[in-house]
RNA sequence: GGUGGAGUGGCCGAGAGGCGAGGCAACGGCCUGCAAAGCCGUGUACACGGGUUCGAAUCCCGUCUCCACCUCCA
């Protein structure tokens, strides 16, 4: 599968890993069944914005591309979307790019004009099918440039500018197009024709259109299902920087942990628009918080809770065009015969249940006992055993209380804990202590 | 002007002719020394106006509102 990754031109906001996110759950699943996947997720640095950013700033091109091109792996991981097989950058893919530019003049879908490298639409068929645009309904937004033929044409190729990097070509020095980037880019190396295709809604015109056209014209099968996910909005718009509405991840990540935001980013349908809301956030986290104890109060009682089986229905709904909402309620129903097995004390029973649900979350990224999301993680810092000795030390004094029926002791010790931001909780197994979330 | 999408209970969010997805919150119950967690139960929602049908949130007609794309954008 072939995605289309970020222009590094700014620092990441929640809706660009919204996309990341969606296509990372796609690919687990198809792991999960079996399938192998090679995804390619690209990364187009260089383009106007990067170097009009990079100029405003003092900086070099590459450098503001570098240094955002690391802000959106970060952000990626930082939600634990799992590497792509391979990330390329536009700028390493020339040769692609001129090989397909000239494919395409070969053929009579392109032709150049002024060192500019242009796409033919009217010699293309197809033109227009992705997104259902028809061609003449198409508002013009330029006028008719020096070489261009038809105004709806589009740039493949952009002659040099000066102070601008260039690189040579047989027509002339300059810079690659945005769209030729991603096509040349994706049949590197996926091939002449692949299985998925994937973006933001934004994309599908012109970007993926074009793609379509460029690589369809040069006789490649090309994309054989293309995906589109939908935004993450804020007070009813986009979330984009240009309308300063965006919110950061780190930003983010002061209020809610990883996986709660992973969780509320990933519950809703793909091609449904998030609208952002605090509130609507606070309520996801609950939600995952739910299954986190759902399958500790299981290891607590039972024992090791290991990877198990995903429930039939939750593949069904995962298979029908990633449906992880219904995939949400399978979860979540689970989580509830577990947590009634526990309450009837059939062990056997709950630990099935939650070997299941390990391996729904494992497929959605949100395993709250892996490595990867369990706080524990054997990772005792010296401050948190010191933290463990002081709070044991009042839980000791409470349970003494409580067996001495004197349960004005117990609640203070209980009251002093709670004002540290301390939660206690008695369970068979004796009191269970976290520390509070946000 | 063209194209695509959306309006669902207090909130989030699925579904797409009949059996009340799921979560969060609320209320009642069980459990608990009291809590917390958990479990059980309660809520009759589908923008509006018509129509089709034994039956419509789901189909048809009309209306309103909102968003996105057609310029860079996840």
């Amino acid at each position: 599968m072939y995605v289309c990754g970020a222009t590094v031109q700014g620092v990441p906001h929640i809706g660009h890993v919204r996309g990341a996110l969606n296509y990372d759950v796609l690919r687990r699943w198809l792991v999960h069944s079996g399938h192998d996947v090679l995804m390619v997720r690209n990364v187009t640095d260089i383009d106007d914005k990067i170097l009009t950013k990079a100029a405003e700033a003092d900086r070099p091109w590459w450098e503001w591309a570098a240094t955002h091109e690391r802000a959106f792996e970060s952000a990626y991981e930082s939600l634990g979307c799992l590497p792509p097989s391979i990330a390329p950058r536009a700028t390493g893919h020339v040769t692609q790019m001129i090989e397909l530019m000239q494919r395409l003049i070969d053929g009579g879908n392109a032709y150049a004009s002024g060192g500019d490298v242009y796409f033919s639409v009217k010699a293309f068929d197809g033109y227009g099918e992705l997104s259902g645009q028809k061609l003449d309904e198409v508002q013009q937004g330029e006028s008719l440039g020096e070489g261009k033929r038809d105004p709806r044409d589009f740039t493949l190729w952009k002659a040099a500018k000066p102070g601008e990097p260039s690189w040579p070509t047989p027509w002339g020095e300059g810079r690659p197009g945005w769209h030729l980037e991603c096509s040349a880019m994706a049949t590197a190396y996926l091939g002449p024709e692949f299985d998925i295709h994937g973006g933001g809604v934004d994309l599908v015109f012109p970007h993926h259109e074009n793609e379509r056209a460029q690589s369809t014209a040069a006789g490649d099968g090309f994309a054989r299902y293309w995906l589109h996910n939908a935004w993450v909005t804020m007070s009813g718009e986009k979330m984009s920087k240009s309308l300063g509405n965006t919110v950061s991840i780190p930003q983010m990540l002061r209020d809610y942990r990883a996986p709660e935001l992973r969780y509320y980013l990933v519950q809703p349908h793909y091609r449904s628009t998030i609208e952002y809301s605090d509130g609507a956030l606070g309520e996801a986290a609950q939600g995952y918080r739910r299954i986190e104890q759902f399958l500790r109060r299981t290891a607590g009682i039972v024992g090791a809770v290991h990877l198990g089986e995903v429930p039939k229905d939750f593949a069904t709904a995962l298979d029908d065009d990633l449906a992880t909402p219904q995939a949400f309620a399978v979860l979540h129903n689970t989580v509830r015969d577990g947590n009634a097995a526990l309450d009837e004390a059939d062990n056997s029973k709950a630990l099935a249940f939650a070997a299941s649900v390990r391996a729904m979350t494992d497929v959605l990224g949100l395993d709250p006992l892996s490595a990867r999301w369990s706080e524990a993680g054997g990772n005792e810092t010296p401050t948190r055993q010191a933290l463990s000795e002081l709070v044991e030390g009042l839980l000791t004094e409470r349970q003494q209380a409580r067996a001495e029926k004197d349960f004005a002791r117990a609640d203070a010790a209980r009251d002093r804990l709670q004002q540290a931001g301390i939660v206690v909780e008695d369970t068979p197994n004796g009191p269970q202590w976290t520390v509070k979330e946000v």
